[in-house]
DNA sequence: GTGAAGCACT
DNA sequence: CTCTGGGTGCTTCACC
């Protein structure tokens, strides 16, 4: 129902809503987004333009031609769905001139449409050309399935927002307005409002449509005209075009290719904790002495607090009802096994809802596998998202949830599961960011970070550490990645605030250099006004200067993280369009599935197992040199369990 | 439709 | 004393 897709034109950007919306008034102060005063926007009524339909062999020749001269085009896909996997073309706009753009409409027929895409392929598939989009990896997907591999240098004008202004939203219309004064004709004037009755592009009035699809690659062409010099300015080109726009392509091969789901084992799943979840809930039935929605966080709580009365100092949330959630309960588990029960139901219906019965209806029709969506400019910090399925957040956690992993399999017999991930990534980076003695020398000796970290702050040999110390180590650890405070480990360590402080001082003696590097990265925030990454990856920290005190802290412990965590990102990005170079140069059976992070999981074919890791595994290590040396953990197997 | 609560991952 | 670990996405409930 919708062009350009999920990210496109007319849809939202998925993740959170910014709230904030004074800092995007503050970058723009001249721009008026303001609903009030649209008559001070310009539209395609007040503003003079020539899209033209381009319907016959002989216009499509005369196009093609004129295209073919170019250094660069605009182009945008029209469809009949958000969902590449399930939609058709409806036709293609492209842009080259500002003001002007030419739509062509692709026929419902499949052989006639096939026909018409042909002719467009020596234009979209020339390298030479460059290939403007907004949102391009949805384009790229839906021409793949015309036999299109689109080739050349890649300028996604979403994307390119996204560097520019990580945090604001990247949909075009907006962008429009905020960027050129220019309010687009919207989407639902042509095919309506959603819910039922709403039509698909190819049923609205072709003229319509022209002026429609024509304005979004103009409107794109001279995004891209605005976009082009701030990257340059916020020196962000090379990360660009060096790591982001190649990295499209990769992610759309990911998502084309897929990974293939074990249903069988799923179903059997379902079944035992279909049985499992109602023996739960019939015991809580009994305790509580009545029948309740125990899904309802307001009913528990009544039930929990008001009747079983399990806790007279009970927690409320800001919305005044009780707090019910897993550290309330776990605290509650050894004097009430209502507590541990509950916790049980809520997992066990997780993993059911979620995961096991959910996924099979995800798998495609078309390959017999799920595909998964990247979002490439989501994340304030440079990592990616996953959704329709998420699949970086499968369980691996429980036993319960280890099955779930377990069904993810290989394509054939022929082929294995290989998952490699960074080792300690981001504690990697801290390391070699601040330059500590301590922390470096111990990756590169290869003596255990948590244990070495234990070792210095309770003052022991490192073979005296219990794993109680390495334990609460481990939790400091993460905590420094994080942007540590006194209250949020003492936290996560169930020990007094006054301990926890006595630790981070402890902690901070012992690593000088991480403390001070801390201290520099939050002092340069201040100065100006962001935070950046290896790469000059930036986010932005407009509370960095707040007299309120939360807020600051806030973007305090962003400063420090974001470099740290976007790094990470950076080096996983650039290993993943090397890893992805090195298997099309091969010419290997075996594919890129997923990436979780600081993980990649190969659907590997047998016989390229060994080379595969050993590439891999270099790919990785070697993809940002730093001070401190990379290590890959790569494992190999039947699921996807096993082999990470 | 939207926000909150809760929880899955890194 | 403020009030607190970073980043995501999905499901359910409750309310509009």
């Amino acid at each position: 129902m919708v062009s350009g897709g999920p990210t496109g034109r007319s849809s939202v950007t998925p993740g959170p809503e910014n709230s904030d919306g004074p800092a995007f008034l503050d970058v723009y102060p001249d721009v008026e987004i303001d609903p009030r005063t649209p008559e001070r926007r310009k539209t395609i009524d007040s503003v003079k333009h020539d899209y033209r339909l381009v319907d016959t062999p002989e216009l499509r020749a005369s196009l093609i031609h004129f295209l073919g001269q170019q250094e660069s085009l605009c182009f945008d896909s029209e469809t009949t769905s958000i969902d590449p996997v399930e939609a058709d073309l409806v036709g293609l706009s492209f842009a080259y001139r500002a003001g002007e753009a030419f739509y062509v409409p692709i026929p419902e027929d499949r052989t006639e449409a096939q026909a018409v895409v042909d002719e467009f392929k020596p234009v979209l598939q020339n390298p030479a050309i460059t290939k403007i989009g907004q949102n391009l990896k949805y384009d790229l997907l839906m021409l793949k399935k015309y036999g299109v591999e689109v080739q050349g240098k890649l300028f996604d004008t979403m994307i390119a927002h996204y560097l520019i202004e990580p945090e604001q939203r990247h949909n075009m219309d907006i962008m429009a307005m905020t960027y050129l004064n220019y309010h687009p004709v919207e989407i639902e004037a042509l095919i309506g409002k959603k819910g039922k009755g709403q039509i698909t592009m190819r049923e609205v009035d072709v003229q319509k449509v022209v002026e429609y699809a024509g304005e979004d690659a103009d409107v794109t062409l001279q995004l891209k005209q605005t976009f082009a010099p701030l990257l340059e300015k916020d020196s962000l080109y090379k990360l660009f075009e060096q790591v982001e726009m190649p990295l499209v392509q990769v992610l759309a091969d990911l998502e084309l290719e897929g990974i293939r789901v074990d249903t069988n084992a799923l179903a059997e799943l379902s079944a035992t904790l279909e049985v499992d979840v109602k023996l739960v809930q019939q015991e809580i039935y009994d305790i509580a002495g009545e029948s309740f929605n125990i899904g309802s966080p307001k009913q528990l709580g009544e039930i929990l607090f008001d009747k079983l009365k399990v806790d007279k100092n009970a927690k409320k949330t800001r919305t005044g009802q009780y707090a019910t959630g897993e550290e309330i309960l776990s605290k509650l588990e050894a004097e009430h096994e209502i507590a541990r029960k509950i916790l049980d139901y809520r997992e066990l219906l997780k993993l059911k809802n979620t995961y096991v019965d959910v996924l099979p209806l995800l798998i495609s029709k078309h390959t017999g596998r799920v595909h998964t969506s990247f979002n490439q400019a989501v994340a304030a910090t440079g990592r990616l998202s996953s959704t329709n399925p998420n699949l970086q957040n499968i369980p691996i956690r429980t036993p319960r949830g280890q099955e779930i992993r377990k069904a993810f399999v290989p394509r054939s017999d022929e082929f294995l599961i290989m998952s490699a991930d960074y080792s300690q990534i981001e504690l990697r980076i801290m390391a070699a960011f601040s330059g500590d003695e301590t922390m470096s020398s111990a990756f590169n000796n290869g003596i255990d970070i948590h244990t070495q970290t234990a070792s210095k702050v309770f003052h022991v040999g490192l073979g005296e550490v219990t794993s109680e110390m390495r334990r609460k180590a481990k939790t400091i650890n993460f905590g420094i990645i994080y942007g540590i405070s006194a209250f949020g480990l003492s936290q996560r360590l169930k020990i007094p605030r006054k301990e926890a402080a006595q630790i981070i001082d402890e902690y901070f003696a012992e690593f000088p250099a991480v403390k001070s590097y801390m201290d520099q990265t939050i002092e340069k925030a201040r100065g100006f006004g962001y935070a950046e990454t290896i790469l000059g990856r930036r986010r932005y920290l407009r509370d960095i200067n707040s007299r309120n005190m939360t807020d600051r802290m806030f973007a305090e412990r962003n400063a420090i993280n974001a470099p740290i965590q976007g790094s990470a990102a950076d080096m996983l990005k650039i290993a993943m369009i090397q890893i992805n170079e090195m298997m099309r140069r091969e010419q290997m059976k075996s594919k890129m599935i997923l990436t979780v992070h600081d993980e990649l999981v190969f659907d590997a074919h047998r016989d390229e197992i060994d080379a595969l890791r050993e590439r891999v595994d270099h790919i990785m290590k070697n993809a940002i040199p730093m001070a401190v040396k990379m290590e890959t953990g790569i494992g190999v197997g039947e699921n996807w369990l096993v082999a990470h």
